[in-house]
DNA sequence: CCACCCACTGACCAATTGGTAGGTAGACTA
DNA sequence: TAGTCTACCTACCAATTGGTCAGTGGGTGG
């Protein structure tokens, strides 16, 4: 919590001392309030007390509401969950499925208040008028692309989008109900959905 | 769940059709900036406006911002619901849990603009100070406990409980991306999740 | 030493927030 | 005809909204 980061002494853009540190500890503010409140439930005022700063060091970092959104959603997120599909795309020959889900999970699992954040916005950004609203979109495109062009381990037979469709929204509620019961481990309830999606008969060996 | 509130001792319950008309506007209003702005951002100003009414004039039909979101969560959504589960779970002695879930799809596909609001409050109200925390908790624990008191017809080894958490978590996502692209039929979207969730070898005869 | 940046503050702005008080017009009742 | 009821409205309230502006104090480079 206390973020301390040792090597302000060095120069350059790179690294800022405080600065630094205000900017993560504003992001992890917006990250809590916008998935508690949503975009327009969410108050400068509220993040500058949870980062003990005035509104207007808040807008100093961030320029405007709009901005903090757009700093929030940029620096998070699906960066760290592509990478490591992406290796395990490029790394494997015939990657399996399961095991891609499993590790995007795994992921989500130590992030909680990220994904109550995506889930908030999510929904809100439904309506178009949103400012979150094309990232949602394309998102939802870009997820669905990347995997139809990987060459999954699949059985004989499969059709993937329908697949991918459910196993992506199954993904997005159980992390809701995750998130609402706290104790669950998601990586357990991901774990029993996948014994729904990818039954034994059918997925022996494919999984 | 309680009908009104004492107040209204009146013996004729069509009483004023102007008033009856008025909530009834307030509702939907209501659902539709619940889903677009969240409780939160959502404005009673806002709701006012769309009514053609003063914020005064809604407040006296609905007491307080609190008191909107009660009304609003009261008259609707699940009761649609219950009443076709009811049917089918009392009408059947064996009744199948995908022409449940069924029946339930088929009824939110007609109302897009509640399941919008339902998708916006549930993510919101995962923080416990929400005032609507209390009933989707409730929520969830009903919707599994009922299904599980239900004797259905599931091929042998079925074990019930995961396959409820992922079904309706699956519904929950795919509503989602239905609301994201219109013109989408959500009654086909979970016709392919169905062929997910029950595959055939296994689920002949059972969906 | 000075100039310059950077993070940040305090005061201020018009607009808007949820909510109250008191009133009025019209329909129904006694 | 008077009295009561609902369904509103106008006017007002203190608090809060996102945002601007002119600083200020500390650090760094020259």
């Amino acid at each position: 919590m206390a973020g301390n980061e040792g090597r302000g002494r060095r120069e350059d853009e790179s690294s800022g001392g405080r600065g630094r540190d205000s900017r993560k500890a504003i992001i992890e503010a917006a990250v809590a309030s916008f998935g508690m409140r949503g975009y327009y439930g969410t108050t400068l005022q509220g993040i500058a007390d949870r980062v003990h700063m005035t509104k207007a060091g808040v807008l100093h970092h961030v320029g405007s509401k709009e901005g903090l959104l757009r700093l929030v959603m940029s620096e998070i997120y699906d960066s760290e969950t592509n990478q490591v599909v992406d290796r395990l795309i490029r790394g494997t020959d015939r990657p399996l499925l399961a095991e891609m889900w499993r590790q995007v999970v795994a992921i989500n699992a130590r992030r909680p208040a990220l994904v109550h954040m995506f889930s908030t916005l999510s929904a809100e950004a439904l309506d178009p008028r949103h400012p979150a609203h094309a990232y949602f979109e394309d998102r939802e495109r870009a997820g669905i692309d990347t995997a139809m062009n990987v060459r999954w381990a699949l059985p004989e037979g499969t059709d993937l989008r329908p697949l991918l469709q459910a196993g992506y929204s199954m993904m997005d509620g159980i992390q809701l109900r995750w998130l609402r019961t706290p104790g669950r481990d998601l990586n357990r309830l991901w774990a029993e959905c996948e014994d729904v999606i990818f039954p034994l008969p059918t997925w022996e060996g494919y999984r």
